[in-house]
DNA sequence: GTGAAAGCGCTAACAT
DNA sequence: ATGTTAGCGCTTTCAC
């Protein structure tokens, strides 16, 4: 009953006045301490399993706060405590074009790490960011909101991320490592995804394979870089004109088909940077009378849910999202701990089904 | 320089030793406030843009927090106001089959959810949630971490979200508006959507046509209910064989069409209650030699991206995620303030695709 | 227009 | 094992 206020007995007026919400008046430490006869230290302690506390009454402070379905505020802790357990998300997207964060892998992704953060107690705070705009993530950090940013997707803002990571935050990337990076990466092996696709192409006898990407992309320019080498490892030809400029939206590939066909420019493959590409430039090929794999194999890359339920069922270059959300979030936090966290490729896997 | 503590000259060291990590020592409001040679009022104030400061030394802090890359502390200054902007958005899962959450559709949410709520200057907290405890979400409230709860996905916990919305938080829940609900919903209108995909069916000259969903679900139950409208319409029977149970994830469309396939039982159209069902079921109908839209229709629910790539290209009925999304923001909002907000049917159009 | 000081809800020395 | 107290970084009254 007593206020922590010794000076004038009378003085209990708190100085600002509560906004007027009486009804959903939150239940705080003092309460619990108040009806479990001890002090808020005791409370404090008991909830956070100090073991100065009596097992028993941590007990039943434990049970009393249930009961009033009492929540040690986070905010007060934090403060208090100097920490923070949430890491700020960050979804780059393209400010003309919002398309890219409907690839369905981002997305899975999303769900990875959301429980890779879970798992380890911390919460996640989702944003979606112009690409352009990059910088405002370390806002995150600034204002105390999250103790560090992952970002899913690199895309062509390398750059902007070494500058981000040039204020010292603790900063992941979904994305290729490059030279001279400063921030760190998680990403699946590029080049021998790209190596594995195009390989097993060149495999079953196909010669002139299309490759549809956007190569400015670090990532896309890795996978092109296996697309070479396989190609080099069988002593086999390339030819420019089947490089073809895609970027990561679904009208793209239906684009780069119909543009070969009108070039009359021969190809009997297509090893796509997405499934996404790889499903939607198979209607394409459909649309012009061409048949998969028959007159054309195709292989994606991701290996999303969908890409075994399409028809033809999709072979492609499988990326495992539980690994990579583990992946990142860990690296994460080793680097906020003061660890060294090095850029992690993680290995690829060719599912061979239908297309190819 | 000096420490506001005003006691004993010598008292410099801080109670607490703050963490070893001098580094990235953060800029805070004293700092702003010495090099500005102003007091943290001040500062404060300006930060604010509280007509007391005058615009010069508005524009002087502003610039010199700029410099300094400097942001409020958004945790001190949530727990000085009493406030929040920090909404919780959660993704309940199935603890046996954590499938769902890949559902293109809810994912999609997600994005025009975090889109909105920046809009009105909020961050979202995403989480999964084990769909068995949703209970957890309250936990998020009660800790003062959000000021409200968005629910994608009712699924069969209505007694659940009910117990939640006793709790007296703000509670949105993506799904059907059920009798003696204590949350607010929103959703599309489906009793309106299964009727239009339905009544599509029979005008097109379909009599016999399979419906793939659990009814367990209310949305699901609202869209069987709009089936059933539209033969009532036209006066035409129905047959209970053709009334599948199919959750929702891909698989299980697989098997009804094999179910029904095995059953000999007759069919000439399909209304899935997703495009994920819609599309692995076309991919199964072909697999036993059926042809879509020859043999049978099929039409989807949702017209997630994917719907317009696949082939045959999906007929479908649409929902808006962009107006979805705003919609829960709003009603939580409203919610929130203290503002009724009424459960909210949004529209649905029917798509016709190459499907059906 | 500006500053001093109290206090948001909590934790952790420091003292018993 | 428990209570007392200072203070985390900020906002806002109150006094000028």
């Amino acid at each position: 009953m007593v206020n922590k206020n010794t000076e004038s007995p009378e003085q209990k007026q708190p100085l600002v006045k509560p906004g007027i919400k009486p009804p959903p008046s939150k239940v705080q430490m003092d309460d619990i301490a108040r009806l479990a006869g001890v002090s808020v230290s005791t409370v404090s302690r008991a909830l956070s399993h100090s073991p100065l506390v009596s097992a028993k009454t941590q007990v039943r402070i434990a049970e009393l706060a249930a009961s009033l379905k009492y929540s040690v505020n986070v905010g007060a802790q934090n403060l208090r405590r100097g920490q923070n357990r949430t890491v700020a998300v960050v979804i780059p997207y393209d400010s003309s074009s919002r398309q890219h964060v409907s690839d369905p892998f981002f997305i899975g992704m999303l769900g990875s790490i959301a429980d890779a953060l879970t798992l380890q107690g911390y919460d996640m705070l989702l944003s979606r960011i112009d690409a352009e705009r990059l910088d405002l993530a370390a806002q995150y950090c600034d204002s105390g909101r999250a103790v560090g940013v992952i970002v899913i997707g690199q895309w062509r803002h390398h750059d902007q991320l070494n500058e981000l990571a040039a204020r010292h935050l603790p900063l992941v990337v979904w994305g290729a490592e490059l030279p001279k990076q400063m921030y760190c990466t998680v990403g699946s092996d590029n080049v021998e995804g790209g190596s594995l696709a195009t390989g097993h192409l060149l495999k079953t006898g196909r010669r002139r394979i299309a490759f549809f990407g956007d190569t400015q992309m670090p990532e896309v320019a890795q996978r092109f870089e296996g697309y070479e080498r396989a190609h080099a490892a069988l002593g086999l030809p390339m030819s420019e004109e089947l490089n073809v400029v895609v970027p990561f939206v679904a009208e793209a590939a239906r684009e780069a088909v119909k543009s070969l066909v009108a070039k009359k420019i021969a190809f009997d493959a297509i090893f796509a940077c997405s499934d996404l590409l790889a499903i939607t430039a198979i209607g394409a090929l459909r649309d012009v009378g061409l048949s998969v794999p028959n007159d054309i194999a195709v292989i994606g890359y991701d290996d999303v849910d969908m890409a075994s339920y399409c028809h033809p069922a999709l072979t492609t270059i499988h990326q495992s999202i539980e690994v990579a959300g583990r992946a990142l979030v860990d690296a994460l936090l080793a680097i906020q701990r003061g660890d060294e966290a090095l850029p992690n490729h993680l290995p690829t896997r060719l599912v061979i089904r239908a297309s190819a």
